[in-house]
DNA sequence: CTACTATTGTACAGCGCTGTACAATATAGT
DNA sequence: ACTATATTGTACAGCGCTGTACAATAGTAG
């Protein structure tokens, strides 16, 4: 019945989140974002709503994309531990190769949106909640076959969340190849969630 | 011979701080930080030349107070580490009482400046890359001194400023009460950085 | 081929910010 | 009291952003 669209949502969603990610929150404009993608405001009120909106949906491509579905995900072939430091180590690899420094995207929104944007804190609030408790999950398993020794969860999964926001930031000025995963390496040996494991 | 000026420099760069700390670099404009000190724009103008000139002394007047002179200050009447721990410890219970969730100034600077402003780039570099010596050089007398075992202390020093900046976000994020100075405490341990001190 | 309808483009009024130019004002020294 | 000079206030033109209203357009079903 209706007329087609004239740009793939989903694609266009993706392009917006590598903007917001690069550009951060308030530099992106729904002048800038629709120029971006080649189409006038209008049509981006009409695809997306609202800023606000679009970054609800943003964050969430974000959780499923890059550090989101298959972070620190468990199963029953190789330890937690090795888990952990793989994916800190990915993470760390693909901050020091980003020529855009553009850390975290969740980290970055934090200065931006807290206190800021009353509708959307809440979301982004929401996305580090949930993540903590992911990690706190995979420690409890970890406690549980015996791979780390017993301690406070939530405490240690807070300090795995400090390191990966602290490393979002210090990418950003500290560029010295290799830099940042000695630092990170340091700390999980330290906090005693180092393992070695098989790097491809 | 001229005119006197109707405000206090010195002042008006104090509540800029204070402004610039809250709301954020962007936030600031130089329309709302004018009319925050009564002042005309350009009076701003006249008195601060530029925006970016403007930020400068904050960050100078900022790394003097708060976390700044005495930031990790040694002397010969205590340890190292229990210097450290208390200046932790204070960092942790300032954030924890600051009802505006502000974080550290120059932590969230980097988000806001860091790729975009090329003028002003290098003078917030260079504000961490000074707290990076500072404590690489703190760290070494700690070890001269036996209290801290022989290690790589750019990387500790990394550590700690990566801990710190970590916690200036999760500050913002996660707002219970004594959650915070747990997991620097964790960390400071983790690190073998921790030493009882004297509180007051 | 016509009519319907959702998408897209254009236009507008309003807002806040910037930087500059120039006039008004106040004060200190003579 | 006058003058010099720095500070302060006013005014302007320009820019980009916002949100809405309405017209133009394109595709689908009958």
């Amino acid at each position: 019945m209706n007329r087609r669209k004239k740009f793939d949502r989903d694609e266009a969603i993706a392009i917006l989140m590598e903007e917001m990610w690069e550009l951060g929150y308030e530099a992106c404009t729904v002048n800038s974002m629709s120029e971006k993608l080649g189409i006038t405001r209008s049509s981006f009120y009409n695809a997306f709503g609202t800023k606000e909106k679009l970054f609800c949906e943003i964050l969430d491509i974000y959780k499923i994309s890059i550090s989101g579905k298959e972070m620190f995900k468990t199963n029953n072939y190789r330890t937690v531990l090795s888990t952990i430091t793989e994916r800190m180590f990915k993470i760390c690899r693909y901050q020091e190769k980003d020529m855009a420094y553009r850390g975290c995207l969740a980290a970055n929104s934090i200065q931006e949106i807290v206190n800021k944007h009353n509708e959307i804190e809440p979301v982004l609030k929401k996305f580090f909640t949930e993540n903590i408790h992911h990690f706190e999950k995979i420690l409890g398993i970890a406690i549980k076959r015996g791979e780390l020794e017993d301690c406070d969860v939530r405490i240690v999964a807070l300090s795995l969340q400090n390191l990966i926001i602290g490393l979002s930031e210090m990418s950003k000025i500290f560029r010295k190849k290799g830099e940042l995963w000695s630092v990170c390496q340091h700390n999980l040996r330290a906090l005693g969630l180092y393992e070695e494991f098989e790097s491809d």
